[in-house]
RNA sequence: GCGCCCAUAGCUCAGUUGGAUAGAGCGUUCGCCUCCGGAGCGAAAGGCCGGAAGUUCGAGUCUUCUUGGGCGCGCCA
């Protein structure tokens, strides 16, 4: 809630109390937006909501409620009644012009909130294997959980973004084998490259590095040990890569947990989850597996923990990782996942619920699948590589702002069609240089050299237009909205905001001219608007990892 | 067969958690530079929200059924 809101949400709720005598939480009484610029600037419809429980018509409830909060709410130049019950609010123009100063002093910290009241969150995502180069999907998942930990951030959560690292299973092996085999290639000599390897032309890539950089040495070296080196320098080398493609699209992880770092000293991490589940009577053994009850907490079967072979099954490290999370102080987990490990879900969570954790300790997030499309057909390999088109390949093609606009301005809730041509036009169909260039030309005033330097105001008055008036309520409600964005996880209301806050100001600047050379007054205070305009957006774009050119 | 997700304008998508006459961009049609950046602005046409029933003052939003699509259904990770 803003702080007119918050007034408005306040002093109904003492309305009511006095002439109804009931207690009224936030709830039952949102503050809304009229559809309907010309009815107000807020509109709340508690009438309605109490019509039946006070059996009453809602205008008549609506009237005496709405003359108290005319009085209540100085910061209303109008508040009226409308069919069938709404009680609209129209604000003074000095109550939506202070929020010019308010902005100046936050500057890039206006729209922080205190929503989220400084809990701590780990919020756990792209989590590729480690075999090979980020593609597409895992960019899709990239920029959301980016742009999740911006919006959490800004919203007062202590945020720790952490990278999981599937590094203990048969893929590692794999990755290990197929450099070896590559390794050999780039000698001449022949090692058969396994049937479920990597064939990828970035796994040739790292095989040749470490044949640079070490030479034959590992030619005649013992088999076992000779694997294991490469299953490592093949990990680090294709983590360093995955770090370094996160990095150019503008992703910083602080924390990389490692799968195998649960094996480690005799997997007491595992180990003692285990223990515990044991104690709780969730766990039984049968074909000479391990197994946890997981269909007593919600999932359709119950799930094998320790294989026969007595190997672990993915799941069990993976629940000592949540597990870790909590005990390292986050009480609140967010994970990311693509749709086709949906089914996943259940299964987690039921194995946090059955340790007693509290539910909604863990939210995970579902991407849908991304398809790359040109003209309306798939592409489905890169023309260079003849694999999947990675990340990097995307962002050189159609660049990083533009990529990471397409993915985050859509829900993720629906299987995506990424048109390649579209994202690739610079013009009016792509809407990334739409925002961009009202920024540009907010600047472009803002340096303009014929504009005498901006003086700060107590209040400005002059700033009556229409359209200034709306943009004024807009940037006013830039913070409620980083926090509403922030609490639903939802990155892509933030371009919805985005894309009508620049349609309003190109709008405005088509309307209104800033510079009044015979009116110095007036173009200080469109100056002043000017400025906190490009400083919401400014940071408006930041939140969902966009650049703010000042000219382009 | 079972489970999760999705369906809104010709196309791509929003829809403030159940509110007022369902919005935007693209595309189409018509206008706007003697004026701070035309990558811009203004206007028009285009819908009954896949279908059916229900819940209530009120449903695109909630429930059930149904149709069509995406993704899963391993002692893989």
């Amino acid at each position: 809630m803003n702080q007119f809101e918050k007034k408005i949400f306040q002093s109904t709720q003492a309305a009511i109390k006095e002439l109804f005598d009931l207690d009224l939480t936030e709830a039952d009484l949102a503050v809304e937006t009229p559809r309907d610029k010309s009815l107000g600037d807020y509109a709340v419809s508690v009438a309605m909501k109490l019509a039946r429980t006070l059996r009453k018509n809602p205008m008549e409830i609506a009237e005496p409620v709405a003359d108290k909060l005319r009085d209540m709410v100085q910061e209303a130049e109008t508040v009226t009644v409308a069919r069938p019950g709404f009680i609209n609010f129209k604000m003074k123009q000095d109550a939506l012009s202070s929020v010019i100063n308010q902005v100046l002093d936050a500057g890039d910290k206006y729209g922080y909130n205190d929503t989220g009241k400084g809990r701590k969150v780990i919020v756990e995502w792209v989590s590729a294997n480690p075999t090979g180069d980020l593609h597409c999907g895992h960019a899709r998942n990239a920029a959301w959980g980016d742009c999740i930990c911006r919006l959490m951030e800004a919203s007062g959560w202590d945020v720790l973004r952490e990278f999981y690292v599937n590094d203990a299973g048969n893929q590692i092996v794999m990755l290990g084998e197929s450099l070896v085999s590559r390794y050999f290639e780039h000698f001449g000599k022949e090692y058969p490259l396994p049937e479920n390897g990597y064939h990828a032309d970035d796994v040739k890539q790292i095989a040749n590095q470490i044949a640079e950089r070490d030479g034959d040495k590992w030619l005649e070296a013992d088999p076992k040990e000779r694997l294991e080196y490469f299953m490592a320098e093949g990990k680090e080398l294709e983590l360093k890569k995955i770090e370094r493609d996160l990095n150019y699209y503008g992703v910083t992880m602080q924390s990389w947990m490692h799968e195998t770092f649960f094996y480690e000293n005799n997997k007491e991490r595992i180990n003692a989850c285990l223990d515990r589940m044991n104690e709780l009577g969730l766990l039984y053994e049968k074909d000479g597996a391990l197994w946890f009850k997981s269909t007593d907490y919600g999932d359709d079967k119950d799930r094998v923990l320790r294989k026969s072979d007595g190997t672990l099954s993915y799941l069990t490290p993976d629940i000592a990782n949540h597990v870790y999370k909590v005990e390292r102080g986050y009480p609140f987990l967010v994970d990311l996942w693509g749709a086709d490990h949906h089914s996943y879900v259940t299964r987690m969570q039921a194995s946090l619920k059955a340790l007693g954790y509290p539910e909604g300790t863990l939210a995970v997030d579902i991407i849908q699948m991304v398809r790359m499309v040109e003209d309306g057909v798939e592409v489905k390999m890169s023309k260079r590589t003849g694999n999947a088109i990675t990340l990097r390949e995307l962002c050189d093609d159609i660049g990083v702002d533009a990529a990471r606009w397409f993915f985050v301005s859509k829900d993720v809730a629906s299987p995506m069609d990424f048109d390649m041509k579209k994202a690739r036009t610079k013009d009016n169909d792509n809407p990334v240089y739409y925002a961009q260039y009202a920024h540009s030309r907010m600047a472009s005033i803002a340096r303009n050299p014929e504009i005498p330097e901006f003086r700060r105001e107590e209040t400005y008055p002059l700033l009556t237009d229409e359209k200034e008036l709306q943009l004024l309520k807009m940037i006013t409600e830039f913070p409620s909205e980083v926090g509403a964005c922030a609490e639903s996880r939802k990155p892509s209301r933030m371009t919805e905001y985005i894309v009508s806050f620049v349609k309003l100001y190109h709008s405005y600047y088509n309307s209104c001219k800033v510079n009044n050379p015979d009116d110095p007054e007036l173009t200080n205070q469109r100056l002043g608007l000017v400025k906190a305009a490009m400083a919401t957006l400014k940071n408006a774009l930041y939140l969902v990892g966009v650049s703010a050119p000042e000219s382009m």
